[in-house]
DNA sequence: AATTTAAATGAATATTTGTTCATTTAAAAG
DNA sequence: CTTTTAAATGAACAAATATTCATTTAAATT
């Protein structure tokens, strides 16, 4: 047998691709700067992906998988409403704030050339859960009765815009504006 | 004299542009299809515009001031509170729903290597109202005392993720799905 | 130890794409 | 009507960058 594949590879590549994406944006990803970053010959990334397309759409689907496994969690959603919504909530802002590189990935490849809808909807799948924890406090009379995804939109929305704004330098999170940020999210959708 | 510049023609190629951003994301743009959709020769952008860079630079300062023209206005300004925070809260929201290609253009153009601090920083400075309401609005017990970065997020942030699942589809925004979003809106920040 | 097989290499190649430039066109002035 | 000037053209050029491939390397099997 000849030598065999390796995992650890495919984790390095993925990690050079989300740094430069990081530092260049996307229109800026070079095949080579990935191949040196992972500390790999450029011929190699070929082997474990066909091309760049693949190798973008690949991660995407790890990412997306990865950050929703992290905040995503069957047993938080039998919780009190409230309870379960500080949870999610919580794990899904500390996961915003600790992997900017990963949401401005996931953002950007929204807006690419490389986006395939198909891989787009798979993600979208594992969100389930979510919806029916709204639904569960609709019927408990705690969350207004509005569409699911305008809920959604109230509370991914500001998250993903206060990182933003910590990643650029104008707001500093700390604790203090975490709590705070939490309770304007609650008084938004609670009834 | 010769012929002279056309505006019109200026136009034509910031919309080419925008709607090729919009059409194959940032990093798909390409000089010449931009002046194939502009309906002029390549060689002629190079007139208008130095290179690459510069073109993208001057269509965000022009798409970044006449949207925040369409939502800053001074007028709105001295209305009480509450009427003042819906009047923008609209005119924010039509604004970001009728130009999306905008919205995209500007999200694309932060996490881009195009990015000129100096032009993004020029363009904040015309929200400087927004923030003065936001300081009236506390001093008058009506909002909540917290960080006006958190406000303001509080505020764009579901506005951006509602017209984003809009256009894909997901949402279909309508008159009732606008007032479910400015009363959630409203609650969050209101004390 | 010899052999086999696939991973790994990275220089070479192919392709894409930003920019230039010799030439043409059209508007205004004399 | 001729001359002048700058816009407009688009093929040619240059640079950047994705992909390939002949060759080498290392692991496993015999």
């Amino acid at each position: 047998m000849p030598k065999a594949k390796d995992d650890k590879k495919i984790e390095a590549i993925f990690g050079a691709t989300l740094k430069l994406v990081l530092k260049d944006g996307f229109s800026g990803l070079r095949m080579s700067d990935v191949a040196k970053e992972a500390r790999i010959a450029t011929g190699t990334l070929y082997i474990y992906f066909r091309d760049k397309h693949e190798l973008i759409n690949e991660l995407y689907l790890s990412l997306k998988k990865k950050s929703i496994d992290s905040y995503v969690d069957p047993a938080d959603m039998n919780l009190p409403i409230k309870k379960a919504f500080d949870t999610v909530w919580k794990k899904y802002f500390l996961n915003t704030l600790q992997n900017p590189e990963e949401t401005a990935f996931i953002e950007q490849y929204y807006r690419s050339p490389f986006l395939k809808v198909k891989v787009k909807e798979e993600a979208y799948q594992l969100l389930t859960p979510i919806y029916q924890l709204l639904e569960r406090g609709k019927k408990e009379q705690l969350i207004k009765h509005v569409d699911n995804d305008l809920l959604i939109a109230q509370i991914s929305g500001p998250i993903a815009e206060i990182v933003r704004m910590h990643q650029a330098g104008g707001l500093r999170v700390n604790d203090s504006i975490m709590k705070d940020a939490l309770q304007l999210a609650w008084d938004s959708v609670k009834k």
